[in-house]
DNA sequence: CTTGACTCCATACCTTGGTACAGGGTTTAT
DNA sequence: ATAAACCCTGTACCAAGGTATGGAGTCAAG
């Protein structure tokens, strides 16, 4: 297990050196061991915990979620409570998320479907609509 | 239409104060009349703007798509064409957004499942689906 | 031996939508 | 006349997730 530089760790995990340094920074990196010069020196476990990180923004995870599923991920007898319960609260949030989404797609769509496309603006339904025609 | 302080039109419309003064900076809003004391003037105009604003939020506009509304609602002679076009675009916007969220909801839905939500770590499904099992 | 590529650290900058604060003038009420 | 409450301007701050820049030290090749 070879130990490397920061650029090397960066590309391994298809990331950039400096956000490296922002993960280590937010607590999301161990502080690496270091070179007789002050080196950063990375190895295998820190490509393998970046690409954790990214497949948990995939997931919609924010920073400040991953660093605590990372926390638990390294505490000596934690159980799978506290993940499980982590995952189905992020869930609860996406599915907000969606629903958020979903309103607004649903107000949008007929407005888009009765707008004209031309013709002059005070007939527009769009405009109409947020001037508050309640 | 009588001319009233900020304080006035941030509570008519429901905003802060300060809120109403960011507008006007990011050109939502138009500089208002002055009082002879330097204290700007506002009338219904302006709490009809803003309310057309937080309307057009509740849609998921963000200020700067809302300053291109605007601008072009203040356009003489501007057709529905673009309003249609930004509001149609928009739309695509969030329907991306909501397969995105749709893509993760159904990532984490089987990882929630799978998790007995106790036990120890080593068998949580949700950190193995992390740790990269791919 | 010098140039270029790399590293270090610290700090600033970016976006979005505000909020807060400092330091000054004004207005209103007591 | 003085304190509370309001207004002005300009600036700094917040979250989030980075990206960029500056000045300095280091390392490998020609």
């Amino acid at each position: 297990m070879k130990q490397q530089t920061i650029r090397w760790v960066a590309k391994e995990a298809d990331v950039n050196a400096q956000t490296v340094l922002y993960y280590e920074r937010r607590g999301l990196l161990p502080a690496p061991r270091r070179a007789a010069n002050g080196y950063r020196l990375y190895d295998d476990n820190a490509v393998r915990r970046i690409r954790f990180i990214k497949r948990a923004q995939e997931l919609g995870f924010s920073l400040k979620q991953i660093a605590a599923l990372l926390a638990l991920q390294e505490r000596q007898g934690a159980s799978c409570t506290e993940i499980s319960a982590m995952a189905a609260s992020h869930l609860e949030d996406i599915e907000q998320k969606i629903r958020d989404l979903e309103r607004m797609r649903q107000a949008l769509i007929p407005l888009v479907d009765a707008c004209p496309g031309k013709g002059p603006l005070n007939a527009c339904p769009i405009l109409d609509s947020l001037e508050g025609d309640e």
